[in-house]
DNA sequence: AAATGTTGCGTAAACGATTGCACCATGACC
DNA sequence: GGTCATGGTGCAATCGTTTACGCAACATTT
C-alpha cells in the first residue's frame, strides 16, 4: 500500500522541487525563510510525516535504539527499561527492545538483528562479563554499556558504584552493632556479581567483622532461598546477612521466616537494587538504592552524544547509590 | 556507510541477476531448484543478511511488531512483555515497546508512530476503556487488545476471564468462613477495573455476603493504602478484602499492617494477577493468577492470522485463570 | 567591467530490496 | 508443423527519501 501523502506531494503543493522540500524541512543546506515558511505550512496542510523506512534507507539512520537486557521480567530491569523508555522519547527515538534470556549466543544473535535493522545506537547489559565484548562491538551502531559491564569491550558504560554501595551497607550494619556476617551474592558471569563480592571481601577486611564464607549463586530468588537453607545447616546464624541484590534478598527473608528465623529479631537482612517492592514486604527492606533515572540519564546523554558524532575516549559513569533503612535491618522506629 | 554485501553481490557471485536472487531466497515466484541452489550457497558464502530496511520500504513489511502498554514498570506487564517478547521472536518479529503512561494522547501519538514505521502488526492494552478505539483503529496494521480492551475497537482481544476470577475469589472466601466483605478495585477508566467490579456485584448479590460500598481508585499500591485507611476509618473491619490486582493488596496489607491489624488474623486479603512477588511477601498472597504464557500465545496467534491476511470476524479470547492460594486468607496448612 | 563568490533551487543518482512484465526455451497438443 | 501453455530468467520500475552536483541570478571585489 503506497502511502498517501509523500514529500512529493508536498513538494508539488509547495510549488518547489522535492530536493528544495527535503532541504525546507530538514533545515539543512540553502533554502530561503519564505520557501522554508512555504513548505512547512504545505506539509502541515497536507499531515505529511516523514516516512522513517524510507529515510533510513537513504540516510542510514533509523531513529530507533536497540535495548537489549537479560530479562524483561525481572522488576529492576523493568524499572530500567521504564526510565530509559520516557527518556528515548523525548528525544525522538524509538526502542526496540530484546531479551537476551541471560545466553550469549541470544545476545550474539539480537544484537546482529539490531544492527541489519541500522538502528543508531545501542544499550546493552552484557550476559557475560568476559564473552560479550566481541558481540557489542560487531553490531556497527554506538554501544553503551548499562547496568553491567564487560570487559572487552571500549564502548561507554554506565552503573552503579558497588563498592560504594557495599560500603553503605557495611557502615549501617557496623552501627546497628552487627559482628558476625554472611554474604550471599552472585557468580562472577556478571560483571556486578563479581564487583559486588570483591567490594564486599575488601572492605570486611578493614572493618571490625567476622566474614563466613560468601555463598555464590544467581541474581534470583532462588539462590537467597537455598542461601537460607546453607546458612541454617550451618548451625549458629550470623549477626547479619548481606544480598547482593533485592531478589535475593527477598528469597532469603522468606526462607528464613519459613524456618521460624525471623528478621530483624534473629538475623539483620540487607539487599541491593532498590526495587518498588523493598518497601511493601514485611519487614521493609533495607537496600542500596540505584537512581536509575540518573543511569538512565547517563546512559542516553552518552548515547546521544555518540550518535551525533563524538568519538572521544570510552567514558565512564559510576552513579551513587543511596542507602535506604527500613525494617530488616532493625526495629522501624528505634535508630539504636 | 553502504553495506558491504548486497544482494547485488550475492546475484553476481551466483551468476544469475538480481531477480532471480530475490526469487531464490525468498522462495517466490518460479526459480529452478539448482539455481536457488546455487544462490543459497552464494548467500551463506558471502554471510548475506537481507536489509530489513530495503526490503520494507519496498514490500512495505517490517517484521516488527509494536506494543503498546500502560506502564513497563509495572511487574505485571513487565511479565506480559517477557512473555510476548519471546514468541515474538521466535517467529521471526522484533519488538518495538511504547509505554502510554497511561494517557490517551500519549498512546495515540505512539500508535501514529507505529503506523508511519510500517509494523506489521500491533499488540495493544488500551489506556482507556471508551476512548483508545479510535487511535488502534487508524495505525493501520492489525491490531490485538491484550489484558484490556476498548469499546469501541472491532479488534481481536486477549484477556483473562475476570468473571471466572471472581467467582474462584468469592467461592474460596465463603469456604474460609467469611461474611462481610469489602472490595477495593480500580475506577471504569480501563474494561479490567470495569469488568472485576461489576463481576463482584453480581456475583455477591447471589451469595450469602454482607458486602460494603466498593472503594475504587487506580491499580496501584498507593490504591490500595487509602483503601486499608478507608477501611480502619470505618471502625470495624470486614471479614476480608477483594482486591482487583495484587499491587493493591499489596499496598492495602502493609498499610494495615502498619496500623496493627494482622493479614489473616484479623482480615483476609485477596489479590488478582498472580505477579511473581505475590508468594514473597508475608503473608503470602491468595490470589488469581493469571498464565501470561497462554495469553502471549494466544495473542501471538491471532496476530500472526491478521498478518498472513486473515479478515474474518473479530475474535475475542477468554483466558481460565486459576486461584493460588496462600497465607492472606488463613493458615498456610490448616485448610479450615 | 570582468572575475569571483554567494545564494537558492532543480536534476538526478543513490540507498537495497521486491515484483510486474517481457522474453526465450521446451514440450504437449491437435 | 504451428500454436500454446508453462517453466525459468532478466530488465527495469518502484518504494520515499537524502544529497552530490550543476546552474542561474545576483552581489561583491579589483
Amino acid at each position: 500500500m503506497p502511502r498517501d501523502v509523500t514529500l512529493h506531494a508536498v513538494a508539488a503543493a509547495a510549488g518547489v522541487s522535492l530536493a528544495t522540500a527535503s532541504r525546507a524541512l530538514a533545515g539543512t543546506g540553502r533554502v530561503s525563510p519564505a520557501t522554508i515558511e512555504t513548505v512547512r505550512r504545505a506539509a502541515a496542510d497536507l499531515g505529511y510525516r516523514v516516512d522513517p523506512i524510507a529515510r533510513a534507507l537513504r540516510a542510514g539512520s533509523s531513529r530507533i535504539v536497540g535495548m537489549i537486557v537479560p530479562v524483561i521480567g525481572n522488576p529492576f530491569f523493568a524499572q530500567l527499561v521504564d526510565a530509559v523508555e520516557q527518556r528515548l522519547h523525548e528525544e525522538g527515538f524509538e526502542l526496540l527492545l530484546a531479551d537476551s534470556h541471560g545466553e550469549l549466543a541470544e545476545e550474539a544473535r539480537r544484537l546482529a538483528v539490531f544492527g541489519d535493522r541500522r538502528v543508531d545506537g545501542i544499550l546493552a547489559v552484557p550476559a557475560d562479563r568476559r564473552r560479550s565484548g566481541v558481540a557489542l562491538a560487531g553490531a556497527g551502531a554506538p554501544v553503551v554499556q548499562v547496568d553491567r559491564t564487560s570487559e572487552g569491550s571500549t564502548a561507554d558504560s554506565v552503573g552503579v558504584d558497588n563498592e560504594m554501595g557495599m560500603r553503605l551497607v557495611l557502615e549501617h550494619l557496623r552501627e546497628r552493632g552487627a559482628r558476625s556476617i554472611a554474604y550471599v551474592g552472585a557468580d562472577d558471569v556478571t560483571s556486578n556479581g563479581l564487583a559486588r563480592s570483591t567490594a564486599f571481601g575488601s572492605l570486611v577486611e578493614g572493618m571490625p567483622f567476622e566474614a563466613s564464607a560468601p555463598i555464590r549463586g544467581e541474581f534470583s530468588v532462588a539462590t537467597g532461598m537455598a542461601a537460607a537453607d546453607d546458612i541454617l545447616a550451618r548451625g549458629t546464624l550470623p549477626d547479619a546477612v548481606v544480598a547482593a541484590s533485592d531478589l535475593i534478598a527477598f528469597g532469603l527473608v522468606a526462607r528464613l521466616r519459613a524456618h521460624g528465623v525471623v528478621v530483624p529479631r534473629d538475623v539483620l537482612v540487607t539487599g541491593f537494587d532498590g526495587i518498588p517492592f523493598a518497601d511493601l514486604v514485611s519487614p521493609g527492606l533495607t537496600t542500596v538504592a540505584q537512581p536509575l533515572d540518573a543511569i538512565a540519564a547517563d546512559a542516553i546523554g552518552f548515547l546521544m552524544a555518540r550518535i551525533r558524532g563524538d568519538t572521544s575516549a570510552a567514558r565512564r559513569s559510576l552513579v551513587a547509590p543511596t542507602l535506604v533503612v527500613r525494617e530488616s535491618t532493625g526495629p522501624a522506629e528505634a535508630s539504636r
